[in-house]
DNA sequence: TTGAAAGCGCTAACAC
DNA sequence: GTGTTAGCGCTTTCAA
């Protein structure tokens, strides 16, 4: 910069006022800035800037995902990254893969680089900790799960809706023994999931088989084991509600091994990609990723904007993908039990 | 930190040798440091140590691709990001969607915010314009795509083998007449896996039928309806090799619209996600993304170690991986023309 | 309309 | 072992 003002035959400050637009430059003055700039290949430091700056702000906001190769955690980033732009932001991204000790080194990384703004899916049992850098003006939103130990902004899908959602459309098809197949317990949105499942059953007075629930599975391989298992059992279900995505393939992929992809119901929580390629389509209940970071990002940049309301919480709602495994009906019920 | 030095009862350089790890600093000192730190909840500013520090390295590494919500791109950035982090790294990712300007608007954003070293998927024709950052320090691994006006490191697929494999292994199942279908053709892999399909059907002595070759496919939309037409040809192909996983997607779907897909043999280049639940299951040529975004990194950091070697270019074998559609066998050839 | 001086939070160089 | 001084590249303040 030193050199550009030399170059120019100008100031320091004139310089800095050229490259940031204010005001109160001639025009000739700013041409010859300008040409010197380029002629130099001048790029600001944002950085250093920003250590005299009055608004300090890096440009640059931080999201914690469970990993950026996730598909709906990149489409969340995507949507974020959106918004960001438009405010001249750029993302620090960092991956968790549901490692608590990865939430505490990714927020230092990011506070080291001085974020405005943090974009976080707890993975902690707490995250009070985080408090410190909410009141030190970095606001904080939460994503897919909520937080504890805080108050603060969050976005989340209507996870208990989107599953009484999907059982009630089971039920609809005449289905009475439903499998519930979910992620690990620890994760909170699949308790909220089987909540839903549980809550529906509940409301439609249908008595719920404990052996047909089933939690703790993180991949498709062990959903497929299970899905076989309870597909065997002497009275099996007539229709299975998947919690995650992988565990709909795995649960898709046991169907296919025992040749029930066409006998037995089956809805998915969350997209399965191609899902429209199979045979039977698989029915869903879609998350709106989009929407949720977009909303985020959103959430954000008003906080940043000086808004000071009481926290929100947002939830954003699923929607019930009809594609064809879902609406296979339950087979006549057996007769009641007479003793 | 002044605040800090205070508290401990110490000038500002003793907290910076503890902060950073210094040696000369008593056992004593150093833990009456660590405490004011603690309490004061310290962070150190990063980019404000940089500013002077012999180094200057901001930790920050400059990630350029299609989208980060692209499945392909978002397992090259989680690969980055897992070496990153092992060199105390952090990740800024941007999206171009292959537009030239969002990559030169990209740029100048992460060299404002003086990222140590940029990881590239090439948009422009011209990359010339980054040797100025490389000149300055900044090493450039492109990734994907080849850069123009510019040597670099790069890595990149082994595309043109890779469709070389997929051709020959319909070949051997007895198809003459193969379909290529391909994306963009200003997208320099979608030339480059055309081109291996040429080569290896004259490689075999086959005449090419220029009617089978459609390029300028980006989305599963216009897949379809190519495919559509491709296969109600009066001489219709016996197999299709397509060249993007979108582009697969559609000629599944055409093919499951007009019944065909236990007749034409598919071979698709890039993974199809679930590609194991189809039916036929589908044989893809697949890209070892992990392996791309590992190598691109640790060339970046190999770089930034000082190595002065020429620039590397590293291409990363794809793997043929046989799942059934691709092993569909060719009707018997009709009787050669005799006039 | 312009520029000089001070200072942001930190590290380098050197003195003690 | 420890502290002091200068200065990184920029913006602020304020004087001209």
């Amino acid at each position: 910069m030193r050199d550009v003002a030399q170059l120019a035959g100008v100031g320091i400050k004139t310089v800095s006022r050229v490259v940031n637009g204010e005001p109160n430059v001639s025009p000739a003055t700013a041409e010859r800035v300008r040409q010197a700039a380029a002629s130099l290949h001048f790029e600001p430091d944002l950085h250093a800037g920003n250590l005299r700056r009055a608004d300090r702000r890096s440009r640059t906001l931080g999201l914690l995902v469970s990993s950026v190769a996730n598909p709906f955690a990149a489409q969340v980033h995507r949507a974020i990254e959106r918004v960001a732009i438009e405010h001249g932001y750029a993302v620090l991204a960092a991956s968790l893969e549901d490692d608590p000790d990865a939430e505490l080194r990714a927020v230092t990384a990011l506070a080291r680089r001085r974020v405005d703004g943090f974009v976080v899916t707890p993975v902690r049992d707490d995250q009070a900790y985080l408090r410190l850098h909410v009141e030190r003006g970095t606001p904080l939103v939460c994503v897919d799960r909520e937080p504890h130990g805080i108050e603060t902004d969050t976005v989340v899908t209507s996870n208990v809706e989107g599953a009484r959602d999907a059982v009630r459309h089971l039920l609809a098809h005449g289905h009475r023994r439903i499998a519930f197949l979910g992620d690990l317990e620890r994760i909170q949105t699949a308790g909220q999931r089987r909540q839903g499942y549980l809550d529906e059953l509940a409301a439609s007075g249908i008595d719920v088989d404990p052996a047909l629930i089933v939690l703790g599975l993180h991949d498709d391989a062990s959903a497929t084991a299970v899905a076989r298992r309870l597909l065997t059992l002497p009275d099996p279900p007539t229709a299975i509600f998947s919690g995650q995505n992988l565990v709909t393939i795995g649960a898709i992929r046991a169907l296919q091994q025992l040749g029930l992809e066409h006998d037995v119901a089956l809805v998915g929580f969350d997209d399965v990609e191609t899902s429209d390629l199979l045979k039977p389509r698989v029915t869903t209940v879609s998350q709106d990723a989009d929407r949720i970071g977009r909303l985020a990002a959103e959430r954000v940049f008003a906080r940043l904007d000086g808004d000071t309301s009481p926290p929100r919480h947002l939830v954003v709602p699923t929607r019930l993908v009809v594609r064809g495994s879902g609406e296979i009906r339950a087979p006549l019920a057996a007769p009641a039990d007479v003793g």
